[in-house]
DNA sequence: CAATATATGGACCAAATGGTCTTTAATATC
DNA sequence: GATATTAAAGACCATTTGGTCCATATATTG
């Protein structure tokens, strides 16, 4: 998973491959059938981690606001340092290969729309908590949110500034937390 | 620059550059030295483009608040229906090469930087024009703009919804406009 | 028209690509 | 301990990669 997480499916090379995994081209051929399978795996392995981790932060607890911070907290974190410009492999394969692969595609796709229904779940539950000002719709902050954390990702490829992050985050809650 | 655009640095091949500039091997070469200097004429001119088109929308004019919807406008345009699946160059590029080519990775900091600094003083003017909600600093919401377009290209490529990314546009501006 | 400079087309190249296959080693089963 | 089964190693393959080079048109200039 790290090396095309690190390189892209195009930059990573079979021998960079089995040199990652620490196989023989036949045992690797064997067991993934080919370069494409293999990452897929590596692709499945990478959104269930996040999703995971994102049921860990958003799951139900006493303050849903908090759970939302949570969550912004760690993309700071993950858009800073070595960590942002490393970046993700989810944004990376979404530019790279979701116009020419579709089972990538479907597979992102489904990615951030579940992303989109975690947010607007704790955001739902933040609001009926009277934690959110008045007048925002879960669903679309939930997009906004969606939206504004890839693009974190994005930029933060070429400029991981931990302070930026954070006050882009702040900003932002500012205004729709009461 | 199109097929740059389309297939990236490493997903487009020699043949592929050879028709999409009707050249021949030799006066490609010729021209631009190898396929890596055709890609940052290629980026440059992409870049150039974008820049101009912030100039345009952003540019002094009577109301510096409908310059910056207008500029979000266009973000719409950009990540909905077929132009939303095509994506963009700067995105795709900083997610493939950024963090292994340093002309590259200049390049897009550089111009992440300049689209930040001009929607910093297009929103300075706007709330000097008393545009602005009170309490927020242009500089964190022209980086938070940023990102946030920015994330709107990368959920384009997938769920290129101009529903969607109006109501993101929206949310955001009835939150920081007064 | 002749001579020269320029640009074009594509043959050609070495290296790297993803993928297969056979040989060899290791492991498990009897 | 002999045999059967599995897995590892890497030789090997066709294709494609980015890149060079030369022979031939095509202008350009005298």
């Amino acid at each position: 998973m790290g090396v095309f997480w690190s390189c892209g499916y195009h930059g990573t090379s079979l021998p960079d491959l089995l040199e990652a995994t620490n196989l023989s081209r036949g045992s690797l051929y064997a067991a993934f059938g080919d370069k494409h399978g293999l990452f897929l795996r590596a692709l499945d392995r990478y959104i269930d981690d996040a999703l995971a981790r994102l049921d860990s932060e958003l799951g139900p607890r006493d303050n849903a606001l908090t759970g939302v911070r949570t969550c912004l907290a760690g993309y700071v974190d993950r858009t800073s340092g070595v960590a942002g410009k490393r970046g993700c492999l989810v944004v990376a394969t979404a530019m790279e290969l979701a116009a020419h692969d579709i089972e990538v595609e479907q597979r992102i796709r489904r990615f951030f729309k579940t992303m989109e229904t975690r947010l607007t779940g704790a955001l739902a539950r933040a609001q009926a908590a009277g934690q959110l000002a008045d007048g925002v719709e879960p669903a679309s902050v939930a997009r906004l949110l969606l939206c504004l954390v890839e693009g974190m990702r994005v930029v933060g490829k070429t400029d991981p500034d931990r302070a930026a992050s954070q006050a882009v985050v702040k900003t932002l809650i500012d205004r729709f937390a009461k």
